[in-house]
DNA sequence: TGCTGTGAATAGTTTCACAGCA
DNA sequence: TGCTGTGAAACTATTCACAGCA
C-alpha cells in the first residue's frame, strides 16, 4: 500500500477528505468529483487526485468518486479502521475536557486510563474512568495496554511524561504542552499547539 | 518591515523560536547561536538565519544572538508587544477549559467575553468572566471590542458563530470545531484541529 | 577564529494540461 | 462527454557552502 515515502501534508489532507466524505456519506450523497470535494476542502482538485495516487486508484473516469469507498479506503489508509486506545496523562482543565470530549469516543478512539499527580484527584471518576496515580503509570499501561498517550500537563512535566510512555512502550504521543519532546525516532509525537495559532493569528491581523 | 511575502512556515518556527528563547531568557542565557537554538526546536540553522533575514539582521558575526534582543524583535514581529482581546463562543468542556487556562492571560492573550446558548450557562461565572447569550454577541462585541473570537462550540453550529463574528466586525478567528470555515477573505482563520493530529498518529502507528 | 547572512544548489510540493477511459 | 490519473512545468522551501565581518 505505501509505494513511495508519502508527504505529512498529504496524511492531513486524507484526514480532511475523510471528515467531508463522512459528511457526505450521513446527507446520502453518492458520488462526488475531485473538482467538488476540492472545493469543500479549500484545496486544488489536482491535488486531491494527486495525494489519492500515492495509494492506487479509487475513482472511475468520466464519473468521480463513489462516496462510501472512498471514505472506507481513506480511513483504511490512515489506519482508522480499527480502535485506538488512549491514555491521558494530566487531568486539569484541558485533560478533563478531553476525556469529556464526545468526538472521540464517536471516531474510535477511546480514553482506557487517566492518570494524575495531584492526590485529590486520584480516585475520582471521570465519566466512567478512575483517575489513576501517575506513580502508576508504567505498570497501568502494562497492564491494559494502550496505543497513544495524550500529555495535557503542565509544561514541566511534559517531558518526564513522555519519558515515562516511552519506557512503558508507547509508540505515539499526542501533546498539548508547547514545548518540543525529546523521544527515539521510532516514537511518533504529534503536537497541538494553540498559541502557535493564535500567535500565527496576531501576526496576520498585525500585519494586515 | 515586512518586504517580501512571508511563508506561513516561517511565521509558524519565529513562534517556536521565541518561545525557546523566553525559556532561555528565564535561565539567564544571553547568547546563543543559530546552531544552538537550531537544536533545540528540531530544524537546520540555515533555516534560522533564513527565516531572520526575511525581517532583517538581528545577530552578531562570530558571535550570535542575544536572547533578550531577539526575542524582543521577535515579539514585535508576530505582534506579541500588545495585548490581544479574545472572546470565546461555546462553553462546552473544552471552552470552559480554554477560559480557565492559564497560559493565555500570561502571553498577553486575555479573554474579555464569553458566549454561550445554554440558559443554564448564562449568567453563571467563570473566573471572572459572566457568561453572556450568543443573541447578544454582536452588541456586546461592538460594545467591549475583541481582537479574537475563539469558537468552540458543536461542529453545527460553529459556522453560524463564524458568520456572526464576522458580522461583529471580528478579523481574527481560532477554530476549534473540526470544520472548514467559510468566511470573507480579510478574515484570517486559524484552525486547532486535534483529531487530524490524532488521524496522522495512526496513520505512522499503522505504517511503520 | 567563529559566527552570521546569503547566493546557489537541491529537494519537495503544487498546479497545469492533457491522454486515457467509462 | 466528463471525469480520473499523471507527466511535465512551475513554484516553493530547505540545505549547502562560503564570503564577510566582529
Amino acid at each position: 500500500m505505501k509505494y513511495a515515502k508519502i508527504p505529512e501534508i498529504t496524511i492531513h489532507r486524507l484526514s480532511v477528505y475523510a471528515r467531508h466524505l463522512a459528511l457526505l456519506d450521513m446527507n446520502n450523497v453518492k458520488l462526488i468529483s475531485s473538482v467538488n470535494l476540492a472545493e469543500a476542502c479549500g484545496v486544488n482538485s489536482a491535488q486531491i487526485r494527486k495525494d489519492l495516487a500515492y495509494f492506487g486508484e479509487f475513482g472511475v473516469r468520466g464519473i468521480g468518486y463513489y462516496v462510501k469507498d472512498l471514505l472506507f479506503e481513506l480511513r483504511k489508509i490512515l489506519g482508522l479502521n480499527k480502535e485506538w486506545r488512549l491514555g491521558l496523562i494530566g487531568v486539569g482543565n484541558l485533560g478533563a475536557a478531553l476525556l469529556r470530549h464526545a468526538l472521540f469516543n464517536k471516531q474510535g478512539y477511546i480514553f482506557v486510563k487517566a492518570f494524575d499527580q495531584d492526590p485529590e484527584k486520584i480516585g475520582t471518576t471521570i465519566g466512567t474512568l478512575v483517575i489513576d496515580p501517575v506513580e502508576k503509570m508504567e505498570d497501568e499501561i502494562e497492564k491494559v495496554g494502550i496505543d497513544i498517550g495524550v500529555i495535557a500537563t503542565q509544561d514541566q512535566t511534559a517531558q518526564e511524561c513522555a519519558d515515562r510512555l516511552v519506557r512503558a512502550g508507547v509508540q505515539g504521543v499526542l501533546n498539548f504542552a508547547p514545548v518540543q519532546l525529546k523521544a527515539p525516532a521510532d516514537v511518533h509525537i504529534e503536537n497541538v499547539d494553540f498559541t502557535l495559532r493564535l500567535d500565527a493569528l496576531c501576526y496576520k491581523l498585525t500585519t494586515d
